[in-house]
DNA sequence: ACATTAATTGTGT
DNA sequence: ACACAATTAATGT
């Protein structure tokens, strides 16, 4: 399939100029990717900046050991913010980027990424909206981290203080946890009340049974 | 047994 | 993080 002025102005054309069409129509380089198809990966140039006209591209960062974490997915006309912040000073990716779906898009050279900044006000908004799309995004994805770390620091201590009193009774209050995990007591009576609710726990005044020894 | 008080825990902002 | 409500344990009368 090709790549036509008019849908090109069904998709972007209360959002663009026509003159700005016209570039994309001209300079953009159309693309249609399998899924399962790297767009990017760590170290890489990027050369041009892809925006989605269909499909989903997952964004992925991977840690020194090989790990990855799921950073964000592009969607609809989304473009990505990662390749348009390395772009502009020619750095090299930090991300990974791989067709999540058969994805259709645009590849922009660099050099009419940033002529287009100062030429077309709309096309500013647009590179702005992405940053602000994926700030969001990435502040999602902060919570979820940090949430689930403490989550898990929460539990490796109690089944650290059963293992010291050699039952799964102990008496602590949650301020007193909570100081050890340097975080706050409504912090970890949130946490505690999220673990009585899917049954790992039992709480009271003063006292935290620890249920389902079998998993430890 | 009842009232008072302090400590712990729950919740909304 | 803070402020306040609600609950519970401890204590005195």
């Amino acid at each position: 399939m090709k790549l036509d002025i008019q849908s090109l102005h069904e998709r972007f054309g209360n959002m663009f100029e026509i003159e700005l069409l016209k570039e994309l129509f001209e300079y953009g380089n159309y693309m249609e990717v399998e899924e399962g198809f790297t767009l990017m990966r760590p170290g890489g140039y990027i050369r041009t900046v892809p925006i989605l006209l269909s499909g989903s591209v997952k964004i992925l960062r991977a840690d020194s050991e090989g790990r990855e974490a799921l950073l964000y997915y592009l969607g609809g006309m989304d473009s990505c913010a990662m390749s348009l912040s390395c772009c502009l000073d020619r750095r090299q990716s930090e991300i990974t980027a791989i067709a999540n779906e058969k994805t259709k898009l645009i590849a922009v050279p660099v050099d009419k990424i940033e002529e287009w900044i100062t030429k077309y006000s709309t096309w500013r908004q647009f590179v702005f909206m992405t940053y602000q799309k994926r700030f969001e995004d990435l502040l999602g994805v902060i919570d979820q981290i940090a949430f689930q770390k403490l989550d898990d620091r929460l539990l490796g201590l109690l089944n650290r203080k059963s293992k010291q009193c050699g039952c799964s009774v102990f008496n602590i209050t949650h301020e007193e946890l909570g100081n050890e995990l340097a975080t706050s007591r409504e912090v970890v009576s949130r946490l505690l009340k999220q673990l009585e609710r899917i049954g790992k726990v039992r709480l009271s005044r003063n006292k935290i049974e620890l249920l389902d020894t079998a998993k430890l």
